[in-house]
DNA sequence: TGATTAATTGAACGTTCATTCAACAATTAT
DNA sequence: ATAATTGTTGAATGAACGTTCAATTAATCA
């Protein structure tokens, strides 16, 4: 028995998100998230309470995509090297098919906020410590399943392939060709996992 | 014939780099500047124009100091292997030895700002280049000596290498532990480098 | 000593920022 | 219809921002 509300959740916070990846959280101002959005302020705060709240929100919905498309690509795959190369080459993808890239908006958030925003920091750790964690869940199996090299173990792999993940989020914002990238993945993939053949 | 400044440049730059170091361009304002450099707005302002032209000079200063360490460690090592080993070694102590970790303001900035300050931007891709050809420097020599891995080549390396230093700079943001950081470059240098002894 | 030059000072500027709120609109229940 | 409830509106708010500038200070030169 009230009005109903005119927008639609997931679709405004989509448009914040786009702003606060491309551009990062200052200098994202609340007039360009009103134009964005469509909203008025009154409309945002009765429904996001400020600014900060609703960066929080996007980075929430940024990381449970981000977590199910990575359980997807993961779970999908005949074999855990075919998924994370999988993986990587859809970053690859993602890092280079706009410009200028935006790069990932968790990696960019943490870098421009884990030292002055402690409640945004810890969102961002809690992000990469469970990307860490499904990494290394696939790599135990891939362990059982003999697809590790000599020398690696899920947790040594986790460490390095999440590493991997984060190089690429900063070559993306660096610019670096679409070719340094697969250099990257191939090189890390080959580190980590036997060759189909063996 | 004149008043003589009462401030030493290097000094004062330095004191302007802790500040975005640690807290990034935006989130660091004129009146921090102001307090920590210990200047009164019109001095910085004569001597630095603005906001912007003093972050530039901050860069660029950065990114000097960050090449002359590069050089010096790359030159006075024994063998390549040991020579990346130790520049790999002496960032985990710098992403490791201050909490909260400041992780290194060229990637930082680059996160923060390539998006938004075209200018900025620019000089962050010059340095990152450059640092990528001093790798590539060396790892030419190496290659000549040998002490390359079979399927490496200078130009696969020095990508390789960039983004574990990439990666070490993220992991400094994200508190990732020492020993995670050991690991990346243990299986880094294992990667690109034939064993010492071999 | 007085003139000249340059550096320093700090109050003040206009702008933009995130945020608030009283008035208004749209829906449901009685 | 009317009351009750909730969403929307947009002008207004105070604070903080980066920046400016007239006045002052400290040095050199004649």
């Amino acid at each position: 028995m009230a009005r109903p509300q005119q927008f639609d959740r997931e679709v405004v916070l989509q448009k914040a998100m786009q702003l606060f990846w491309q551009q990062g959280y200052a200098a994202t101002s609340m007039s360009e998230l009103i134009a964005a959005m469509d909203m008025r302020p009154g409309s945002i705060y009765s429904a996001f309470e400020n600014k900060q709240a609703l960066l929080l929100e996007v980075l929430d919905y940024y990381s449970q995509q981000g977590h199910a498309q990575v359980c997807l690509v993961l779970d999908e795959a005949k074999s855990s090297r075919e998924a994370f190369a999988r993986l990587l080459a859809s970053m690859v993808h993602e890092m280079t098919c706009e410009t200028p890239a935006k790069g990932c908006l968790i990696v960019n958030m943490l870098l421009e906020l884990s030292n002055v925003n402690e409640e945004a920091g810890a969102h961002l750790r809690r992000h990469l410590q469970a990307t860490k964690d499904l990494f290394r869940q696939a790599l135990v199996k891939a362990d059982e399943a003999g697809e590790l090299r000599p020398g690696q173990n899920p947790d040594v792999a986790a460490v390095f392939l999440l590493g991997t993940v984060y190089s690429l989020r900063v070559m993306g914002r660096a610019a670096a060709s679409q070719e340094e990238m697969r250099i990257l993945c191939d090189q890390s993939i080959h580190h980590v996992f036997l060759n189909q053949q063996d």
